[in-house]
DNA sequence: CATGAATGAGGATTCATTCAT
DNA sequence: TATGAATGAATCCTCATTCAT
């Protein structure tokens, strides 16, 4: 049994090279050989791991997105109240982006792939699902405990917030590096919790 | 006398064609011989308009910028209100992506690009300076104003709107095709609009 | 009539603006639009007038080829004595390379051409023939004559003149540029003259 | 532990295999296909020994130019007198070229491509600077121990023997196949040494 | 297990040549 | 006659993948 360990060990050891690699590169200019030379292997000994170079992506970004359901449902845990809920969940989005900065530098390449690949290999559908599933039910709690505006649409809601937090971790990558991390956490979270709230909203124009 | 060709017309038209084709293979899984079945042309003649294949692409979201951009001044100039400008401008950019479909729907393509190439052809980071330049200033006049949150540091709530925008772009590609675009458009401002109001954010949590 | 002379003038005009880029740029870089932009016409008008690229080569050197003709008879005629005869062949066909600089910088192309097409478009071997036999028969006489020494075969020696005429013209290319024409011319002669005059050679070796 | 290869053995047989080809088609007209076949190797195999198709030929006359030089420097030895050397030298040369056939068909391309190609990879003028340094110096010599004319130029002496033998291996090439290459030699050799000489040159031209 | 030499399918790109205007 | 837009055959070169050692 220590042999499959060790197996699953060494694939995570070379698939986080990879990445690196990836991140530098692109996954698109990435070749076998430099995957190999940052690992400091053969080039052939990538395929005792790996069936190919999508393989190496699609493992890369199992513990990523594991990780984060993880650590989705433990911040959830921390509060009963479905608001904070969500907003423990916005919160701790932004700090696994930043504890995550490989993978999230390459995401536009997996989410690339995943619009591609006809294999089942990469599987943002279903996890996007998931966590919309999540999010639809925490926001419709939400409406019930009258701390969530009635007037949103929880699935529409859902995936709303799913693509604000994906297109803030996609642009960390072009130039979030001169922006303190922080203030765009705090600046979500700000528009969100007051965004949610109820109360009219009064506008002359009709949205 | 020879054949005069309009040179910009027809590279549109190749243009178009290959974009239809980045949309439904993807840009790498693209050849230029389905680019030149696409256009029904000769696989010889897209390099009388086009440097490469990366050119193509690079050319056919010139288009798609001024069009934004052009559309987004436009719209800021159907109100005098900074915030009702930023409500219009969302409104505007959600349109705008519903009318550009293929383009969007090779964003992530683009954005892949335009990360690792070292040329100047991807031009992203200009282009977001401008938008963010725009919305920056338009957050300050709405703070001035005391329709904006004077909590929010308008720079960074200027990135995190470009972030959001991108984000619900970039999702569309993926699943957007089953949820209505106006129900998006409509939770995003909504959210926007009551986010950014000023007044007392009531919570048990420090953000 | 005077069409056909248009047609030849207009073909000599293209062949001379073609050497003068096959010599810039070497006969294989050439590309036909390069010839054509080198002769301010249309890239197809070329082909009114020449066949393919290999026939601009092959008509540019015709001339060549006739005018050295031509001159090394009429530099023969200047005297009945054969050795002379032989000394004013040498000294025009250095003065004739220095004239046809352009070709002589492509005769390497030329050559090389002649080597390899099947089609008896490049006659090298032909125009070497009639070369060799006049230079056979001169040298019989100058031996009948007693002014050359009888040691040398008249055959072999013939080879030998052309093939050392034909190595100054083809390394001038290289880097005769730095170099009086005319010392080299003089060096040449001074060889012949007194390499072929008859008399003893003293020697320790056996050639 | 995988095959250990002598990657400069079979870097140079793949060039000797190319150059037979090159000699038989020419080096434009050959193929990267071509060359794999001659090798019994598969195409992209050769790109695991050389950078591009100019990089075989710039190869293959690496060893050509080293053992001439080597050649050259051991002939000298073998005499102290400066002209004998010269003699030794142009034997050595021509017996040289007779070995080396391959190289020697090719020998037009090879100049050709130093002639035309930006990278210093056809070093063509370093080795002929080289020869014609020896040269000039042993001409200079024989001119002090009085056994090669005073009149000679030796820097131009030098080139024009440089030429003159390069004339000959071209030659070759062409029709060379029909002549015994020893005349050629015995008559090149009886040439220089009778033309170096000194003495009274009798002419009525002016040269 | 590990390796890297060998491979050839695959794709981008070039460019001589054609031909409609 | 002159042209240059259009073409696709031709060819170089890349690189994921295999497999003998």
């Amino acid at each position: 049994m220590p042999k499959i360990i060790d197996k699953k060990k060494k694939a995570k050891t070379i698939s986080t090279a990879a990445l690196k690699v990836f991140r530098e590169m692109g996954y698109h200019n990435t070749r076998m050989t430099d995957i190999a030379e940052a690992a400091s292997i053969g080039k052939g000994t990538i395929y005792e791991y790996f069936k190919d170079k999508a393989d190496i992506l699609g493992f890369a970004f199992e513990d990523y997105f594991n990780s984060f359901t993880d650590g989705a449902l433990q911040a959830m845990n921390r509060t009963a109240r479905p608001m904070e809920k969500l907003i423990l969940l916005v919160d701790f989005a932004l700090a696994h982006a930043a504890e995550w900065e490989d993978h999230c530098s390459v995401y536009v390449d997996y989410f690339g792939e995943a619009r591609t690949e006809q294999e089942s290999r990469f599987s943002l559908a279903g996890i996007y699902k998931d966590m919309k599933d999540i999010l639809t039910e925490l926001i419709e709690e939400g409406q019930t405990a009258g701390e969530i505006d009635r007037g949103f649409n929880p699935l529409v809601l859902a995936e709303l917030l799913v693509s604000m937090f994906d297109g803030i971790i996609i642009h960390r990558v072009l130039e979030g590096q001169g922006m303190d991390r922080d203030l765009i956490r705090k600046s979500a979270v700000r528009l969100i919790r007051r965004g949610l709230l109820g109360g009219p909203i009064i506008t002359s124009y009709n949205d």
